[in-house]
DNA sequence: TTGAAAGCGCTACCAA
DNA sequence: TTGGTAGCGCTTTCAA
């Protein structure tokens, strides 16, 4: 049987409120008393119970990370990110996937407060919107990452799409691409949204005709061939753009392989523009031109803002959109 | 403040142990008892608090995950497997990334018994021996994934990583190449050291003379650019050999970063080749020949072993060595 | 069919 | 400088 704070306290001859202050230095105790008690832990090998001790003082170091797709390299660097530095807080993080799935979703956050987490990374599948409303009400500090749920009061951690997408579209436009076409999936997440919007925004201001481009609609396949297939589809009668600027993180490798699978020469005769970010996408062809999402950071403010509100209580609810930067490739196009 | 059950039972008008039982259902009770009990933990948004659960009934449904390098694909590729496998069971996961330090490998394991978890996935640092043997003979259910240790007790999924070098090096051998040199990072593992004597045995079967190889050792960098000044100085004033066998999985990519920086024709005048897996390899150049391991695969029968232990307490050690596969796009090399 | 109460291991208040 | 003890919220035995 598992050592308990009373065997330690018995063996020590003194009292558990004893053994209890030395372990956590909560008031002086004195030198050889400390010393035997310390001595009795190491025999016994005891090891303070975190259950009991987290009952007790309401608070249990430990947060939710509720993404939602593991398979989506994206939110792997955010939980990466989120767990180097809830560590430094002296933080644990449960992980949780929730792979786009509304009810896992709620079912995670179900079984997060019955775990008591002092607060919640969160990257919504944006469908709980009651249920999460419920939350902050608690007053639990949670903070929204890289996507954000409309007239939700709390913090956010993300990029400006719109911009974004609108600027690259701009400079992809000012390189002289004249027929874009754009893949999305799941637009009902607003950065998907924001994205579609700044691309047909900067259409728009450059007088690009409407059916020179087309958005593709796609399902939040889980798998590959199923995203080729309907990129397949999709051109079966209908000429390939100069370029595909993919607003869908997922979407991106699944476009590289259908052009190439077809034999089409990326960027000179269709390029690839996304979202996201490409390690060591320079020393590979094709050279994919990314938007890229600074993640890394991203996972650490997130859980900068969580800890200022879980350890001092800090009310307010911030913003924060991080820059991006578009790394691009594209060789210029002359009509 | 939250309502506990004393809240619920009181609203409802019975006693505690009647509202756990309806919540359990471990009893029976009465139809409308029942759902008085049903509708007082609606009206209270009653949550059950699993702290005081756990602490009662000696088991949390959260498992540990401790792995050595979040900044390595492989692992975070676990991990969501892990993830994915485990909550098909009914269970939580606890993140820890040791990053190769043996101290926070032991800081987290302590936390993590601590929180009294219920069971450990461990790839370790391969240093803390005795403390970690403490923790079997506890008998706390433990698996170890991807990294063994010798002479410890317990359950191992991986890869014969001896022989999946070895089988590989000839193929290579087979191929006509004869001058191949392999980078390695932290032989401390063992599956680092049987990669290494995989290889080297393969080269001695075929007679390769000793200066047709050398071995590139590498300190554990986090700098990508620190690695590629390594292989810099080591071939300033020699020969590129033939093909770069990495051995260390973070390697892999820094050495074709080397090849590109410096104008090499891969795989052509050096090839590479390594361990690991490298999604999408097919559809971009230079493709990468890769000893795949099927790291999913490896997430999920650690996970069920660990089950195994814990839900029905099976004692049995077993070791599960998964095949690996060598996609190899190397051209044929004429001497 | 239900309730009372002990106790899981710990913290922290009140006394001494 | 230390000890006794109530109580955190829950499960479960025993009794009714």
């Amino acid at each position: 049987m598992k050592a308990t704070m009373k065997d330690v306290a018995r063996r020590a001859g003194v009292s558990v409120s004893t053994v209890s202050h030395v372990i956590n230095q909560t008031r002086f105790v004195n030198g050889d008393t400390t010393e035997r008690v310390q001595k009795a832990i190491k025999d016994l090998h005891y090891q303070p119970n975190d259950l009991a001790r987290s009952l007790r003082v309401r608070s249990t170091k430990t947060i939710g990370m509720v993404v939602a797709d593991l398979n989506n390299d994206h939110f792997l660097e955010i939980i990466r990110a989120c767990e180097n530095n809830a560590n430094r807080y002296g933080y644990n993080t449960i992980l949780c996937n929730t792979q786009e799935d509304p009810k896992k979703e709620k079912m995670y956050l179900q079984l997060l407060l019955q775990k008591q987490i002092d607060g919640i990374i969160l990257a919504p599948t944006c469908q709980n919107r009651s249920f999460i409303r419920n939350i902050l009400d608690t007053n639990l500090p949670l903070v929204f990452i890289d996507r954000y749920m409309k007239d939700m009061e709390t913090c956010y951690v993300g990029v400006d799409s719109y911009s974004s997408s609108r600027d690259a579209t701009k400079r992809i436009l000012d390189l002289g691409y004249r027929r874009i076409d754009m893949p999305y999936a799941l637009r009902s997440l607003w950065p998907v949204d924001d994205r579609i919007r700044g691309f047909q925004d900067a259409l728009r201001e450059y007088g690009i005709p409407e059916e020179n481009s087309a958005l593709i609609e796609f399902e939040d396949y889980e798998d590959k061939t199923q995203t080729v297939e309907r990129f397949e589809t999709f051109y079966k009668d209908r000429p390939l753009p100069e370029l595909l600027f993919v607003a869908g993180n997922k979407l991106t490798l699944a476009a590289v392989h259908f052009l190439h699978k077809r034999g089409v020469d990326i960027p000179e005769e269709t390029a690839v523009a996304g979202f996201g970010s490409f390690k060591w996408n320079e020393d590979f062809t094709p050279h994919l031109s990314m938007v890229e999402t600074p993640v890394f950071e991203m996972g650490l403010q997130a859980v900068d803002l969580l800890m200022e509100r879980i350890e001092m209580g800090v009310q307010e609810n911030k913003t924060v959109l991080l820059p991006t930067k578009f790394a691009c490739y594209l060789p210029e196009k002359k009509n």
